[in-house]
DNA sequence: CTATTTTAGTATTGAATCGAAACTACCATC
DNA sequence: GATGGTAGTTTCGATTCAATACTAAAATAG
């Protein structure tokens, strides 16, 4: 009984700070979006990383994308191994408004909780996200701080980069490893490729 | 930088569970009205005040909730006292297909949280959503638990119900505390009218 | 090395939603 | 009784999204 008060009380939450319509002339969706790639990085800044991450297709993200890169908030990039890819990155532009997201007045609510309950509470969260991510199987994005892949622990090993990411073989700058990744992979004993990335389009 | 992973998260937790597209025939908006027709109380189910509720307008509502008369899932009463007046309450064949609601994941993911962890949970996102919904101007619908207008303590007081709403002067069955109520006021020293109860339309 | 399959990204189209505005009917207040 | 505000509905236009089809590039198989 309790559940469903929670459950709805994430779901409401989530509407009346964020809204439906515009919020400075953009939509809800391009406010994912741009959410999206100021905290993925850049292995994960793409059209097809941000659909999965987002529960759509990439043809409506597609879209929505179009839609920021021709009013100047991201800059598109073509990948240089990979002549089919696109890496986005925000523009100052974009970083200047990112301070109107309508999600701000949530940000301030979780601001103005006690201190000692925001670390528990959003490891809650998380938890909550990855229970729901595998019993819908969809693909669930986290951060080298718990990735399987994840190697290296800042000191300096001979020949070897400090932070390094072990499915990929690329070194990691310290700032990477707080951000988003399509490759994250939770558990222990999981070897293959993460899921929902490479999926066949529905 | 904490609050900001909190907030991004409630809102992906939002869409990752609900979807964006319908759900057994049915359309987010309608999964709303449902929920909303289903938790609250008898003064509560009206057009007008799931509007208010759900941060929408009335004509969307009205929209909606059209849908969902003809397909049987609610029942439209007129009010007797007001001719303007509508109720609406859910049907048998809404009441069972609620089981299917999508929100249900989110309701499993927060089952599967520790027992302890549950109820504090609840508590905080409530205050969230108090301190969004002062920040915004919007309503913010509660129970009679914490409601000012409530009177009784369940005791038999000669000649008087065990339970009622001092705002409007009616009784309240022991159900009805639970129920969401369009006229909920938190706080000690509100006596006007709730707000965003009969304001004028934008 | 060539053929096939898979993947990244884009364009198009059709259905559906939502919000703004206009409108009717009803209530309340003076 | 006149005026102003409220409850609910309808209409309309803009927008969004998913489904589908498509191009180009990479990976894989033979």
């Amino acid at each position: 009984m309790d559940s469903r008060v929670i459950a709805e009380l994430i779901l409401h939450l989530g509407r009346i700070a964020s809204g439906d319509g515009l919020v400075g002339g953009l939509t809800p969706g391009q406010w994912a979006v741009l959410r999206y790639f100021a905290r993925a990085n850049r292995f994960s800044r793409t059209p097809s990383a941000f659909a999965a991450f987002h529960g759509t297709t990439r043809g409506t993200a597609s879209q929505a994308i179009k839609g920021l890169v021709a009013q100047g908030f991201l800059q598109q990039t073509r990948s240089e191994t990979d002549g089919r890819s696109v890496r986005l990155d925000l523009t100052d532009k974009a970083r200047a408004i990112i301070t109107n997201d309508p999600i701000e007045a949530l940000v301030r609510a979780a601001d103005a909780l006690p201190p000692g309950v925001r670390g528990n509470f959003s490891g809650i969260l998380q938890r909550m996200l990855g229970h729901v991510a595998t019993e819908t199987g969809k693909p669930f994005f986290g951060t080298c701080e718990t990735c399987t892949h994840f190697k290296g622990d800042g000191c300096c090993r001979t020949g070897l980069p400090a932070y390094e990411c072990g499915f990929l073989n690329q070194p990691l700058t310290e700032e990477e490893l707080d951000e988003l990744c399509i490759n994250f992979t939770s558990g222990k004993s999981r070897t293959t490729r993460p899921s929902g990335f490479g999926a066949a389009q529905r």
